[in-house]
RNA sequence: UGCCUGAUGGUGUAACGGUAGCACAACUGUUUUUGGUGCAGUUUGUCUUGGUUCGAAUCCAGGUCGGGCAACCA
């Protein structure tokens, strides 16, 4: 308890609102619309309300705000479960805007009979039109002055089902002159004939968000019910719901969404990649969904750190995308296993090397010290990494070329002695001698080098199939780029690398394991990986010191 | 030219009238059998103009700039 991290202005109110006794504990809600795969800015709300309900006492529900069937199916309420339990979070009670219909419906009774609703038979473009501008005021009409009886026999007659979809709809009586345009009479109820994924048939109207939300939220007395700032302006309305209607007195706050760079947020759009196939699917590792970054090898608790770091504000904000590879890079560096995968293969011959084979060890993670040793086969046949290779060796470059040495992690130390080129000049072959005395862990050569390669021993080395992910797309500010946001879908999102030779210990490994392929990056198997044809991810890379003083 | 919001380094986020701090990014150096990791360090900031005050990022007033609001979406 020693250092006090400072609060959020959310989590101020409730510290708040606890010391003044004004709840004995807090209830929240992550209350998503079943339309759709959750994404890292879900995350963040997901991580906001269980998180505030951890740290103060509270509990969380997870309610799916399922009023518009026309969007909804039960594949996305599963998906949604399924991402929040992967995170980490336990909801208290799973919850339906869709169970309290009745109530809901109940509730618009007692409105109409406060003469706080009414049924409206104009069309949508009519209906828009009355309400005005944000600059001049709405117009009423005459179905505004329906009596009682009369809106309460068509509102009924509606969910009876005697009138087409788009005929009629019951409307708040608030303030057709309202700055606030939420507040001109909005529509509590439309005529939709859709099939429910929870109630199938039995209901032709549904209720809108403003009419299903604070009303939901107050029968699950929820005390604070946390939202994005675009919901700011439907907060007088919110109250009002609750306040005619004599409700618990759920509070609404609001918070700015997260946006990051080189990506999307937007549902809509998410859902265009998956549909117009510029993804294979919602689980695609290069989407920002949860599942995607599952699929990836993302941890839940990297993108927790991550939703912890990014903090909780009113500002609008656009994350840096290095932010969460660093909170990846982070966690995977304590707990991945090391293995040595040769992606781009050049053939190695260690000419001195008489012995025909080995076993040597390696260690399984160097941040671990209880994490192991595992058997590594050498002979004098390997492969090593092509730009680990230069015929004309640069400054500083600490690697393979004719005379120079490097270590052979976990190996020997060797020497470059010549190099052939196949027809076309391309480098085939390197012929190297190695030093008997140097081997890891009892060298006695006194030899000193700069340079550690990673290798693979050819006779023992298995093929792996390898998914190299870029960013999406090619543009910070995605949201804000002139143009269709397909118009920067980075065309390199995805290297597929199949040269790739590994080291046999994946083999017998977990395909849930998480890997980091040395100097290479954190790997993941894939979903569709198998015994017999190992896939695997690239999570992330691994930062590249090299590669950015080559770029000087 | 209505109403609602917001403005702190490149990006986020603290400081609640009293030393502008932390993280990421960038850059140095150092360690290292991963050009990874670790360690040490450097650079960069309170939108603007006034006012209140011994003292303002913080309070007040005006301005500027950004975002949201006129779906039978949520």
């Amino acid at each position: 308890m020693s250092e006090e991290k400072s609060l959020n202005f959310i989590e101020e109110i409730i510290s708040n609102d606890l010391a003044e006794g004004k709840y004995k504990s807090i209830l929240t809600r992550f209350p998503p619309e079943p339309n759709g795969y959750l994404h890292i800015g879900h995350a963040k709300s997901i991580c906001l309300n269980f998180g505030l309900a951890n740290r103060f006492g509270g509990a969380t529900n997870l309610r799916f705000d399922d009023t518009n069937p026309a969007k909804e199916e039960v594949e996305y309420v599963d998906s949604i479960k399924a991402d929040v339990q992967w995170l980490g979070f336990d909801w208290v009670k799973e919850c339906y805007a869709s169970d309290y219909f009745e109530q809901l419906f109940q509730y618009a009774i007692q409105l109409i009979e406060k003469g706080l609703a009414y049924v409206d038979d104009s069309s949508a473009e009519e209906i828009a039109l009355q309400k005005g501008t944000p600059t001049t005021p709405g117009t009423g009409n005459a179905f505004r002055n329906r009596s009682v009886s009369e809106n309460l026999s068509l509102f009924t007659a509606m969910k009876e089902g005697k009138f087409e979809d788009g005929a009629k709809v019951l409307r708040a009586k608030i303030d057709l002159a309202s700055p606030n345009m939420q507040l001109r009479d909005p529509l509590l109820y439309r005529i939709k004939r859709s099939h429910h994924h929870r109630t199938g048939d039995a209901w032709c109207i549904y209720p809108m968000y403003d009419f299903a939300h604070g009303q939901s939220d107050a029968i699950e007395q929820i005390t604070h019910s946390i939202c994005t700032l675009e919901f700011i302006p439907h907060r007088p309305l919110y109250d009002w719901g609750i306040e005619q209607l004599g409700l618990f007195p759920s509070k609404q706050y609001e918070f700015a969404r997260l946006n990051m760079t080189y990506t999307i947020m937007s549902k809509r759009k998410l859902l265009q990649l998956v549909s117009e196939g510029h993804v294979t699917s919602w689980d695609d590792p290069r989407m920002p969904t949860i599942s995607g970054m599952r699929r990836r090898g993302y941890t839940p608790h990297s993108i927790r750190d991550f939703c912890d770091r990014i903090g909780i504000a009113k500002r609008e904000n656009i994350i840096d995308f290095s932010l969460l590879e660093f909170c990846v890079r982070e966690h995977l560096n304590k707990i991945a296993q090391r293995r040595m995968v040769v992606t781009d293969p050049i053939k190695l011959i260690i000419t001195n090397y008489d012995k025909g084979e080995e076993m040597l060890t390696s260690e399984n993670n160097p941040e671990d010290a209880e994490g192991g040793l595992r058997a590594v086969p050498f002979s004098n046949e390997l492969w090593v990494q092509r730009d680990d290779f230069m015929e004309e060796p640069t400054k500083k470059y600490f690697r393979l070329g004719p005379g120079l040495m490097v270590r052979l992690k976990s190996a020997y130390i060797i020497k470059c002695d010549r190099f052939e080129k196949d027809a076309s000049g391309q480098v085939q072959t390197i012929y190297a001698s190695y030093f008997s005395d140097s081997k890891s862990g009892s060298d006695t050569s006194g030899l000193h080098v700069k340079g550690t390669l990673h290798w693979v021993s050819a006779k023992h080395a298995v093929p792996v199939v390898l998914n190299e992910y870029d960013r999406l797309f090619s543009v910070e500010d995605v949201a804000n780029a002139e143009g269709d946001f397909k118009d920067y879908i980075n065309p390199n999102s995805l290297n597929i690398v199949t040269t790739a030779w590994a080291e046999p210990a994946l083999l017998n490994d977990a395909s849930e394991m998480r890997f980091q392929f040395l100097r290479k990056g954190y790997f993941y198997q894939d979903t569709t990986s198998t015994k017999t044809n190992l896939v695997f991810n690239r999570t992330v890379t691994l930062k590249d010191a090299w590669a950015k003083e080559q770029k000087k």
